[in-house]
DNA sequence: TCCCATGATTCTCA
DNA sequence: TGAGAATCATGGGA
């Protein structure tokens, strides 16, 4: 059965006539001589099919004249529905395929190394990353590791950009390739669901095309991290050899070392926490002598507040508080229900990083949980000790 | 004898 | 699986 058959198949079915025997050329003739509608019809069908033996003017001049014929939106109709019922619909069937493994499996680890999604430590930690691996960094053990970070960084922001070329790319191109059917579409069965249809055959190429970048991304993020990796590993074995030791051994000096350091970290700013509340408590006492007579509260009422035992430092009024070691506490006593440390703790009060050990030296216990609510408030320049129940 | 530094082991967790 | 944390074992110095 030829095009013209078909069409004129259709327009009838369209009409409300009956159909014609499409198998015998006699009876489409036949049906083609019944009246004016048919003869118009295949005057039409002529004259499209002339069109491309005719000069181009002429052919602009039909084909603006067939655009404003009365019979266009039908036909235009009956062809669209043919060529939907035909090539189109075996296309639809291709391409609706669900997500691809593939894909997911590559956006997962993208999202798990950080190089897509939110980025792992933020804006700072990649430029202080970046920073560290130009110029270097005085920390043992965090060379390699900024400098992974660094490159990694890199690599985010090389698949970002590449990313953001193809995302633009594809719709430029989607743009102009709808714009170039909707053009043709005056002259051609082109329905807006097969532009739809076609839009989409077009990001289903650019998603190939993301999964092969998204695909060389994976493999850089690989390669770097086997040879960070691998770098790690063979220095180790480098020193091990030299200090004719296993590897095990120079990992567990590593790892000692590293956790002795962070440890002597805490103690040290520990200590120099104490040393700057004795110095200013010391001044604090100074300053609590000369007001004695304002210090009427009885003291062991508030120290069964905070839980510990507390002893008259001397006759002024403040109270000392024997701790761990050589370190001392002054408090001084407000109302009965809290403690001033002095006015020259400000703006916050370091005691509130204080863990302070037993010991058999110690009269009490006061220990601050590093993570619990800090048992000071401030007012103004005064930090206050409150109750706090820690024994 | 006690304290401290250090190596090694074990367990937990991300 | 490796890093961190806790703990144990051991040797040296005061």
């Amino acid at each position: 059965m030829d095009d013209q058959t078909r069409i004129l198949a259709g327009l009838s079915g369209l009409a409300g006539l009956p159909q014609p025997d499409l198998g015998d050329p006699d009876s489409v003739r036949k049906q083609q001589s019944l009246g004016q509608p048919q003869q118009d019809i295949g005057d039409i069908l002529q004259q499209i099919m002339a069109i491309t033996d005719e000069s181009l003017d002429e052919a602009q001049a039909r084909k603006h004249a067939l655009n404003c014929h009365r019979m266009k939106p039908a036909l235009f109709s009956v062809l669209c529905e043919i060529k939907e019922k035909t090539v189109l619909s075996i296309r639809g069937i291709q391409e609706e395929d669900p997500p691809d493994p593939q894909i997911m499996r590559l956006d997962n680890m993208l999202l798990a190394e950080g190089v897509s999604g939110p980025e792992k430590g933020g804006g700072s930690a990649a430029a202080a990353a970046a920073a560290a691996a130009a110029g270097g960094s005085p920390n043992d053990g965090s060379i390699e590791h900024s400098d992974y970070r660094a490159k990694l960084a890199q690599i985010r922001q090389i698949y970002h950009s590449e990313l953001e070329k193809y995302e633009q790319a594809c719709s430029e191109f989607t743009n102009h390739v709808m714009n170039l059917l909707r053009e043709q579409s005056r002259t051609r069965p082109i329905s807006p669901k097969e532009i739809e249809r076609m839009v989409g055959i077009i990001h289903r190429k650019f998603s190939s095309i993301q999964m092969q970048l998204k695909q060389s991304t994976c493999e850089a993020v690989m390669i770097l991290r086997s040879r960070f990796l691998d770098a790690s590993e063979e220095a180790k074995e480098e020193l091990a050899k030299k200090c004719g030791i296993t590897v095990s051994q120079v990992s567990n000096w590593f790892g000692n070392k590293r956790i002795r350091y962070k440890k002597n970290i805490g103690k040290f700013q520990e200590e120099a926490n104490l040393y700057a509340v004795k110095t200013a408590v010391d001044a604090a006492n100074v300053s609590a002598q000369a007001s004695q007579a304002n210090s009427p509260a009885t003291p062991n009422s508030a120290a069964h507040l905070i839980g510990v035992r507390v002893s008259p430092a001397g006759s002024s009024g403040s109270y000392s508080l024997s701790q761990t070691g050589d370190t001392y506490f002054s408090l001084h006593s407000l109302n009965g229900e809290a403690f001033s440390i002095g006015p020259s703790l400000q703006p916050q009060c370091p005691l509130r990083h204080f863990q302070l050990r037993h010991s058999p030296n110690c009269h009490g216990l006061l220990r601050f949980p590093p993570n619990s609510p800090p048992p000071f408030l401030l007012h103004g320049n005064k930090c206050h000790c409150v109750p706090f129940p820690f024994l």
